[in-house]
DNA sequence: TTCACTGCAAATCATTTGCAAGGCC
DNA sequence: GGCCTTGCAAATGATTTGCAGTGAA
């Protein structure tokens, strides 16, 4: 996933493709680990030396606004941030603090239940656990 | 759900029933609203005045060590705790902030899949929206 | 020129830690 | 007595806010 892309991508929902900004959605296709502010923070500090954290927030937080990213608030130490907004899960390793993407091969539990209570926006499935690297 | 029944569940989890600790039970019992720690302590301060904030937490930290309450990262802000630990789902009002128990019929989507990458303890079905009071 | 964006410093807020006093076996 | 529990105060760490400087349309 090349800068343009990322570029194109963020016009695509009315956001101004500023450096920063570009940046860090560029960081987030090419990473699916869905990392934290802090490491998409020290990620892109040598690049951009004069980027700031309060930079990496805002623009997290204008993405979500947006509709460009989902937050996980599968871990609750860090906020974690996905641009994969398709349909898939989510496993967390309480061993070493990972998230990995899971297919769910039953389509039918990411459908939106009908409900008269609720209006439903989004939905989470998360998985916790451990991963085969640390029960090894 | 008395006093007494919060000291005899907390006993079949080998958790030492203390004045503290069965009061946090009992009041996470009765009050199937997925409180914070915030609500729990200014709910039980009137009754047992020399309760500090750092004994909810100590107590919660021992709940869920035990598997005797699960929690929720449903909301981002702060950590919510549910004795409730049968299958079921939650809805957050995004508007109020409030988290809603929310059944699913469909018994397959509690399933743990199988994969043997990762290793599943436990699981959460987070749904995302406004609720009806916030809607009219 | 105007207005949005950036980034530093300070503030806030939830949670954890250190530690001393108290209570139970 | 010894250990577990409690609770205060301080520390920590993520996130937000205030605000002034910068840059683009």
């Amino acid at each position: 996933m090349t800068y343009m892309q990322a570029h194109r991508y963020l016009m695509q929902f009315a956001i101004r493709p500023s450096v920063q900004r570009t940046a860090v959605m560029e960081y987030l296709m090419n990473h699916k680990t869905h990392p934290t502010v802090d490491e998409i923070y020290l990620a892109l500090s040598p690049g951009i030396p004069t980027l700031s954290k309060t930079t990496v927030y805002n623009t997290l937080n204008l993405f979500i606004e947006k509709g460009a990213v989902q937050m996980l608030t599968i871990d609750e130490k860090n906020a974690r941030y996905d641009a994969d907004t398709s349909k898939h899960a989510h496993f967390y390793c309480s061993s070493c603090g990972k998230v990995y993407d899971f297919m769910i091969s039953k389509p039918e539990v990411y459908e939106f239940p009908v409900n008269p209570q609720f209006n439903i926006h989004s939905m989470q499935l998360s998985y916790y656990g451990t991963c085969k690297n640390c029960n090894n």
